[in-house]
DNA sequence: TATATCTATTTGTATAGTCAAAAGCGGAGC
DNA sequence: GCTCCGCTTTTGACTATACAAATAGATATA
């Protein structure tokens, strides 16, 4: 492995590991030169990769930061169809609708992967916004990943966010479908049964471990996911 | 603007304009340093930069080449639910179920931004996978941008394939929402009216100008969306 | 003929330096 | 107080060079 290649992973490990968190600086480049005995080339292009791909922010005079995770924005890039206007300016409120503490089924453990007997918290919540139900979040966070997770009630902040704030960097899968809205479903959102919802479904890793799963549904009349991709690599 | 990011838009833009193709080969490193007179470092820099993000494949001893593009992989990694399988060992083909030639509404227009009376080829095609109806694509193909598409029949090959054969890389813009199949859908894809759809829309640009403007919809209950995303910038 | 070896080419990684640009900081002058 | 100036730190871009690794193609050998 080469020396650049080990100046960046390890960073990207502190970041990914919650260890350097965000807003935390960096060692500065003669800082990590002295570090790995190596040549300033060689540090600077490990922190440019690593800004590239949007982990660090260098800035000169000050030197270079943790990023904030942008994990939501990829795919969680939500467009209000009527409005067609941004988030900003839109009264966004949650209602914690179920929470209990549990141990994953055997059909569940097998989709994620996870031992059967993992101990979990499983979240239902619903998402308003300007007023009318936006979203259906029924979550599952693996405990023994977040701890915390067993004390924090949520009622003033969004498990989403929190978890943002617990584990800031993690790597995600991402599932995107049309489903038909049962009765549950339909009455929560205030819809008709049968009616087409996205749904999104969000797997995030920590380190190889799972920290939580989550499905999002968006009645379909409402919402969409928009992006802007160019072809990139990987 | 920097030797490198001279080299790096100079090549990126032969790229994208369909100047040089999928495959062609790129001068090796000491033609660039010769036509920029500058070192083998900063022309290394600025091809490394396009192999990152996928534009070209680099192997040592034969040079660099323009790669495959990949803009379909992005968003189009369509899973089938039943199955589960990747696409290969999959039975497709497609018929097309109209073709015309005929020009841009106002509305239309608008929601492109291009001009009113701009001439286009408009296609509807079903595509079927293992014998089942997979999605109903319709698609505007701008005929200025791309003018060899007045004589295609598109017989033989799928109009997005075809397409990436002229156009081969390019800017894309996605919207993924999801819809009920009404009459006309439902009756084609072999669905119940009403049924939860997921709907694809990509509108692809080349040099400013739009190429083609795509919606895919498929049924619900049997298609979905899949990607591994990690934070990224842009 | 088939296989092993050599050679030339091209990319990959690294060094040790230079000069430049951005920007925070403190001090001089008003 | 405020503005302007110069100093210093840190990143950004670049050079010229070196050696290593991969490998296509030519050459030599069994």
């Amino acid at each position: 492995m080469s020396i650049y290649q080990r100046i960046f992973t390890d960073i990207e490990t502190k970041i990914i590991s919650g260890d350097w968190r965000p807003g935390d600086r960096i060692p500065v480049e003669h800082e990590l030169v002295a570090e790995y005995r190596c040549s300033r080339m060689t540090v600077s292009k490990a922190l440019s990769a690593l800004a590239e791909r949007g982990m660090i922010v260098r800035r000169r005079k000050t030197g270079s930061f943790v990023a904030s995770p942008q994990i939501d924005r990829t795919v969680m890039d939500i467009q209000d169809i009527s409005t067609e206007a941004e988030l900003a300016g839109h009264e966004h409120r949650f209602e914690i609708l179920a929470r209990k503490i549990e141990r994953l089924g055997e059909a569940e453990a097998q989709q994620l992967s996870e031992p059967a007997d993992a101990e979990v918290l499983r979240l239902q919540c619903l998402h308003i916004v300007d007023g009318r139900p936006n979203a259906i979040e029924r979550r599952i966070i693996m405990l023994d990943a977040v701890p915390r997770a067993r004390e924090e009630s949520f009622a003033s902040i969004p498990p989403g966010k929190w978890l943002l704030e617990q584990v800031p960097w993690s790597k995600a899968k991402h599932v995107i479908r049309a489903v038909s809205a049962d009765t549950v479903t339909a009455r929560i959102l205030q819809t008709k049964r049968g009616e087409a919802c996205l749904s999104l479904i969000r797997q995030t890793w920590q380190n190889g471990r799972t920290v939580t799963y989550v499905e999002f549904t968006h009645p379909g009349d409402r919402f969409q996911f928009a992006g802007t991709f160019h072809p990139a690599a990987n």
